[in-house]
RNA sequence: GUGGUGUUGGUGUAGCAUGGCCUAUCAUCGGGCGUUUGGGACGCCUGGACCCAGGUUCAAAUCCUGGACACCACGCCA
């Protein structure tokens, strides 16, 4: 094998994504398996996308008034199975410690799969009167689920990294614009930060988290894969939790009074979402706003002109510095090794910087999502590198989106539609909603909803039936297969 | 959970059928030194591996059993 064939991406991302994906997030550096199945290590070229999200999510909340705190990892089992639908929901995923040292626990500690039970059981403490409403915190913490056997990294991890808000209000209405609220901010965390093209909606009633009143959700879909990812969730528990780990205050007349509760959460699937998305036959593509460094520098040495060369480096980092510019010189790695290097890792900007160029004082621009080089003015440097960073970043989106579109339909009946998700289709259709009927097109086609989307709401569906069962209509849906 | 494939230096691999000449091939890679650099350079020196646990055997990278991990196709699932 030749050295470009073993440190290239050997399958193409058309002819067979999953193996694509595979050798993609191990040539770009972002993962390291372990000897846990589905434990993955997160490599700084990942982490600092996760630390990404973070920052900008973080700052969302936190001006919407949320605050963070940090709930235990062990749940005690007794609390776990306190809501019903809930316990059903997790059991069948859930990792359990039996054992402290060298003696067995009198009772078996649950490994957090997520934290509404130890949440609610706090609050139940916590929350007395009116006053101490609303409450809303928030946790940047890992979970983990174990119930599948073949993980994909970031996709499906066992152990993975989240943040999940839990928040408790006096009336309905709070809480239901609070689920919208969040769910817009994550929105944002999709199309903005990571320019995932989002379809925000209302998951079916049998997609909804085990005990909430209903769930929302942001969903995209890889046009290549023929799959959506859901990529982030904002519940409405309603009063289930607060009535099962007796959350119940006093209300301004005196009166015991149960919250109505909120939960969400957005997980590192996001960055898989992201890799999907966007890396193409070369490696990892990374939106501009997600690159922590956002430009490379790479200096040609010809013989006799270095110093022509390096007399100008200097100055053009420090300018490029806000960027987070790396230079690479290592005189070892020939000019063309180092390009497609850092093509690979998903750098957004390359900078060639040769004596040619600086003699014409031009340096030479290589944009990571683009197939051609261009020349740009020493003295126009700053703003360009602001500017192409800036378009890449809306490119990558609108690219997403116009490939979504190719790949969505409309149909009216089964037969067009069994048809359209047998070539990777996603299918926008009527529905008259049933969890039997939902059970049913999954056994028939392998696909399930995605989200019933809010951007259809308006749609009349007077006069319109089901493309299954043929009754009248309820919504429109999105059907399709998924990660 | 089902079926298939696989695991040999950091990476990609040869060797396995027919156990021994394997203190393991080739390339890449890491460390030196030198010459190079506009899309995967070259020379010399040097470093580094048989997934784990049992078993068979005089002898195991190679055969057997079990396990771990990965990939692919399903199944199940927030």
């Amino acid at each position: 094998m030749s050295k470009k064939q073993q440190l290239a991406i050997s399958v193409k991302k058309e002819d067979n994504i999953n193996e694509w994906y595979t050798e993609v997030i191990q040539k770009a550096d972002l993962i390291e398996y372990t000897d846990v199945s589905g434990c993955i290590i997160f490599k700084p070229n990942s982490y600092q996308v996760w630390e990404s999200i973070q920052r900008f999510f973080d700052e969302k909340i936190k001006h919407s008034g949320v605050r963070n705190a940090y709930f235990p990892l062990f749940i005690p089992e007794k609390l776990l199975n306190k809501e019903a639908d809930h316990v059903d929901g997790f059991s069948a995923e859930v990792a359990w410690v039996t054992q402290g040292g060298n003696s067995e626990l009198k009772e078996r500690l649950a490994i957090r799969p997520t934290s509404e039970t130890i949440i609610g059981n706090a609050y139940s403490k916590w929350i007395n009167s009116y006053r101490d409403l609303p409450m809303r915190l928030n946790q940047w913490c890992n979970v983990v689920r174990w119930e599948f056997k073949h993980p994909t990294p970031f996709l499906r991890n066992r152990e993975f990294l989240w943040q999940e808000g839990h928040s408790a209000f006096a009336t309905k209405e709070e809480a239901e614009a609070e689920v919208l609220e969040i769910l817009e901010y994550y929105s944002q965390v999709g199309e903005e930060l990571l320019a995932i093209p989002i379809d925000k909606g209302k998951k079916s009633i049998g997609e909804k988290f085990a005990g909430a009143d209903f769930t929302t959700t942001i969903e995209s879909y890889v046009a290549e894969a023929g799959k959506a990812i859901q990529a982030g969730t904002s519940h409405m528990l309603g009063q289930n939790f607060a009535k099962a780990f007796d959350i119940e205050y006093l209300d301004k007349d005196q009166k015991k009074q149960f919250p109505y509760q909120t939960s969400w959460g957005i997980s590192t699937r996001l960055i898989g979402a992201m890799i999907m998305m966007h890396s193409d036959n070369n490696g990892l593509v990374l939106p501009p706003k997600v690159a922590h460094n956002k430009v490379v520098l790479l200096p040609m040495y010809f013989k006799g002109k270095e110093d022509v060369v390096n007399n100008e480096l200097d100055s053009i980092m420090l300018k490029l510095q806000k960027f987070g510019a790396l230079v690479d010189d290592n005189k070892k790695e020939q000019i063309g090794f180092k390009i497609n290097k850092w093509e690979m890792q998903g750098i957004p900007l390359q900078i060639e910087v040769g004596p040619r160029d600086v003699e014409q004082g031009v340096v030479t621009f290589n944009v990571r999502d683009l197939n051609e080089k261009f020349q740009v003015k020493l003295e126009d440097l700053e703003v360009r590198v602001e500017q192409e960073l800036e378009n890449m970043q809306k490119r990558l989106l609108e690219r997403a989106r116009d490939k979504i579109k190719e790949v969505t339909v409309e149909v009216s009946n089964f037969e067009e539609f069994e048809k359209a998700i047998k070539e990777g289709k996603r299918c926008l259709v009527p529905w008259a909603e049933s969890t039997q009927s939902e059970d049913e097109i999954k056994e028939k086609t392998g696909a399930k909803t995605s989200c019933i989307p809010f951007s259809h709401k308006e749609k009349s569906l007077e006069g319109v039936n089901c493309f299954y069962s043929g009754k009248p209509a309820t919504c429109y849906v999105y059907f399709c297969k998924s990660f």
